[in-house]
DNA sequence: ATTACTACCTGACAGC
DNA sequence: TGCTGTCAGGTAGTAA
């Protein structure tokens, strides 16, 4: 599941923990998030590279000296901890690399402006826009569906229509509030250390169809929209004609 | 160039 | 108890 936030939330646990330490001989000097890949850089280079880029997919978990179990993919033993990578549906990826990622900004590094004009020439719907990591990267279902409802917008909304400025600022605030409450778990999402998030207790659409709307008591509704369940209020994000 | 759809993989859950 | 079908937070690949 991890976007954004639960990402964040795992790369600063790490840097904690695992910051200065030893692999193989190289030691991990920097652990950066762009989007939703976690970025291990090395002082010195393991099977040829320095650095390691994870892509955690809809499953994929970090945890400190776990004990391993049948859905463990790799264990990194530092000098005094050990990473343990684990995917139950193996839609994830740890990879050594130096190659230049192949995403789009990160979303919250993103300035309005350049929001702004990455969305301006496009008429795709603006939720499967924005779950594209190549145009922004680091925004997954939940998050999506927060943002929208935060700045009031429909989901099928063309891009091109789209206030962008106001979309910025929703999505900056909820991301961050997000962070700060250490992600949102819905089944599979622990950090590093084995605890949830908390920011679940503070979705407003995500997961509460039938409930009622906190503006306006209209009651969620879960849709489709490009295949992905996807979560609205009716009286709050009108799709304009 | 852009968009739409499918497949990948496992587990949880509902319904029978 | 156990079978079947559906669904899940991501993304790569293919085809229109």
């Amino acid at each position: 599941m991890p976007e954004l936030p639960e990402v964040e939330t795992i790369a600063r646990v790490l840097r904690q923990h695992l910051l200065g330490q030893r692999l193989d001989g190289a030691r991990l000097n920097a652990i950066a998030r762009h989007g939703k890949a976690l970025l291990f850089d090395f002082s010195g280079a393991i099977t040829g590279r320095e650095r390691l880029v994870a892509r955690l997919g809809m499953t994929g978990t970090l945890r400190l000296n776990a004990a391993p179990d049948k859905h463990t993919q790799a264990v990194l033993q530092f000098d005094r901890d050990a990473l343990v990578y684990s995917d139950i549906r193996k839609f994830g990826r740890l990879i050594w690399s130096n190659e230049p990622l192949h995403l789009g900004p990160d979303i919250l590094a993103l300035p309005a402006a350049e929001l702004a004009r990455r969305l301006s020439h496009r008429e795709r719907a603006i939720k499967p826009l924005l779950l594209d990591q190549m145009l922004v990267s680091g925004l997954g279902n939940i998050y999506v569906d927060e943002c929208l409802f935060a700045a009031r917008i429909h989901p099928l909304t063309p891009a091109s229509q789209i206030d962008a400025a106001a979309l910025s600022q929703a999505v900056t605030s909820i991301l961050e509030a997000a962070i700060a409450a250490g992600g949102s778990t819905i089944s599979d999402f622990y950090d590093p250390l084995g605890r949830p998030g908390r920011y679940q207790e503070q979705h407003r659409v995500y997961g509460r169809a039938g409930q009622p709307c906190p503006r306006c008591r209209t009651a969620i509704v879960r849709t489709l929209v490009a295949q992905r369940g996807t979560h609205l209020c009716p009286s709050c994000q009108p799709l304009a004609q």
